[in-house]
DNA sequence: CATCGAAGAAAAAACGTTTTCCCAATCCGA
DNA sequence: TCGGATTGGGAAAACGTTTTTTCTTCGATG
């Protein structure tokens, strides 16, 4: 029945204060704030001294307060309208790994796409005078539901809608699309059919881009054009099943999905089917999402988006910003990476 | 080359402190303060105007000013090794849903399972002067890679180990595991299989040991006790091979998984292999990884271990625990709940 | 008429830091 | 020995709140 954070515990325990680390030391309150951060003039034994009196006092200095009078919290928002974490969880690791190590600590701000949550949630994160705000998305053609009113602090989009003026940080859909098809070919494969999600994404139309451009500029033809559908493994292996209804002549002989989903319900219609991947028909995926594109049999090649990179960066420029450096507006496309496991066959040299 | 929030953008917009309000507003600080937080007594009018002002003029208290004060920050941690998220996600969710109404935010704090990095975190959420802590992790019979020595703060556990005397939520495996196994039983199976993960891990006993109960309580064989593997969907898949040698009549005729990746495997290896779902063989899964459960063919009927509530109580616990009301210590066992699909054929009345 | 009470509002202390002065001592060269 | 620089350290203001205490009024009571 009781609680186990006695409030008297230890003489440390009970909240030690820089004025107590300057009585035990026997200087004034400004010496000790100065020893221990390591500001002002003093001789080096009185500043090793006050040191080592904190740490037996187990000193922690109290953030807040030092919050109030340098004005910078340490704080910053992640708001994401995506609580099922897909894109956002990655993101938030990216993001906290590299702030932790600059003392910045972040607040996780997830709500379904009710505009009310969001607006406590945004109001709150300006009571809590957080140095910056970090909107992440799940697709990057739409913007969070809510409207952001002149924020007073610097906002960096991740995986979202970003204006010109603003700073925000996406994969580069075309690039990886071309990288996916690029790989294909690089496996030999002539007749390279495309089967992703549904047009109204932008990404899928990027996607959609690059491998058209990639088939072109190697002289392949474009065969029927993308299969849009949704991106569902239901999708993929209807997808499949129409495949094989094909005569082999027409059949592809190498398969780029919009993601991993698609390819794994792709590869289940194929191979029950009789076709084999990758001897018969190659096929790559995107996202890599590591238990789907694992457990593929065989396993999955498929595009990285770099999500925890695409955070780290995000941090990392929020801290300019909140810095007051100087940071060019715009989106920044960040390089995917192909992840090379089974699915495509022999390995390009 | 400029940063989006102006510093003097509006009147408003450079930040307006209270003494702002109360000199707008003609009043004293006390007065203002006393007026915002329905506090003191004054004339209903006069409270009306401060806060007209307030609001007129934007006005969002410092919450760490308040703080300083309050010695209550308003803030909690969440401190986990789950940086991919599967189970601590919906656990973020629910906790930072239930506290957002209540004023207070969450601090993520992930980090692998690297112990320098957890001693990092530790002590920003220390420094940040949180009011709590919730510990969450990716199994029931593992800590944090972390001591955690007396912490001035009061601290609840979610999915993670939990000794006596501290306070802990997890789901239900045993009742889930006995759910899931009368299901099938209500659906006229009576053979049934359990497939499942390493037996290193609790709940992997736990439900085994619902799965042995609610057999034998049916006067059911226990065919040849529970088949241990590892949580994926190869072990399934293996399984489910394994499966088709057998006799006809010696063939289960229900099996419940150990999780959702095992069954989606099983699931695979018995279509390929001409054993019908639900027809020839019931499937029960564990976990309601909607992304599998509702992936297979047919949709998995499976046991959701309700994290997202787990999140809830727990925050609302350590709110509790913050405002010094007493809590017995020990480990809530939350009940888990059967989410019915079509993997199990006829529907129990 | 003097006093009392209460209502309304203000003054000031406190929370725990950082930082800007400022002061006293020591040192150096002349 | 004197004047100025340098060195080591302290006093106090500031950050933006809440809360306790005190101070006016003003009307009512004895």
């Amino acid at each position: 029945m009781v609680s186990d954070h006695d409030e008297m515990s230890d003489s440390d325990s009970a909240r030690v204060t820089i004025k107590d680390v300057a009585r035990a030391a026997g200087v004034s309150i400004a010496t000790a704030s100065k020893a221990l951060n390591d500001r002002g003039r003093m001789m080096v034994e009185t500043r090793q001294r006050i040191r080592d009196v904190a740490a037996s006092l187990g000193f922690m200095p109290n953030a807040m307060a030092r919050a109030l009078v340098s004005q910078r919290s340490f704080t910053i928002g992640l708001l994401t309208n995506d609580t099922y974490g897909r894109f956002t969880l990655p993101v938030a690791a990216g993001l906290s790994e590299a702030l932790i190590d600059r003392g910045v600590s972040v607040f996780l701000c997830a709500f379904e796409d009710d505009a009310e949550r969001a607006a406590i949630n945004l109001r709150s994160m300006q009571e809590k005078r957080v140095d910056g705000l970090v909107i992440a998305g799940k697709r990057i053609d739409r913007g969070l539901p809510i409207d952001l009113p002149r924020l007073p602090m610097p906002v960096v989009r991740v995986y979202s809608l970003c204006r010109d003026d603003e700073i925000g940080f996406v994969p580069d859909d075309l690039e990886g699309a071309r990288s996916a098809v690029n790989h294909l070919i690089a496996c030999g494969r002539r007749r390279i059919a495309h089967i992703t999600g549904p047009t109204s994404f932008h990404a899928v139309r990027l996607r959609a881009e690059g491998w058209t451009e990639a088939v072109e500029a190697a002289g392949l033809p474009l065969l029927a054009g993308p299969q849009f559908g949704d991106w569902s493994e239901a999708f993929g292996y209807a997808s499949g099943e129409r495949l094989l209804t094909l005569p082999a002549s027409e059949r592809p002989d190498g398969v780029f999905c919009g993601n991993d989903q698609i390819a794994r319900g792709l590869i289940d219609a194929l191979t029950l089917g009789g076709v084999r991947v990758p001897d018969d028909v190659s096929v790559v995926g995107f996202d890599n999402w590591e238990v789907f594109a694992k457990a593929t049999r065989p396993p999955l090649t498929t595009v990285d988006m770099g999500l925890n990179e695409l955070g780290r960066q995000a941090g990392l420029t929020l801290l300019d910003l909140v810095a007051g450096k100087p940071v060019v507006p715009g989106v920044r496309r960040l390089a995917c990476r192909l992840v090379v496991r089974s699915s495509c066959g022999t390995r390009p040299l």
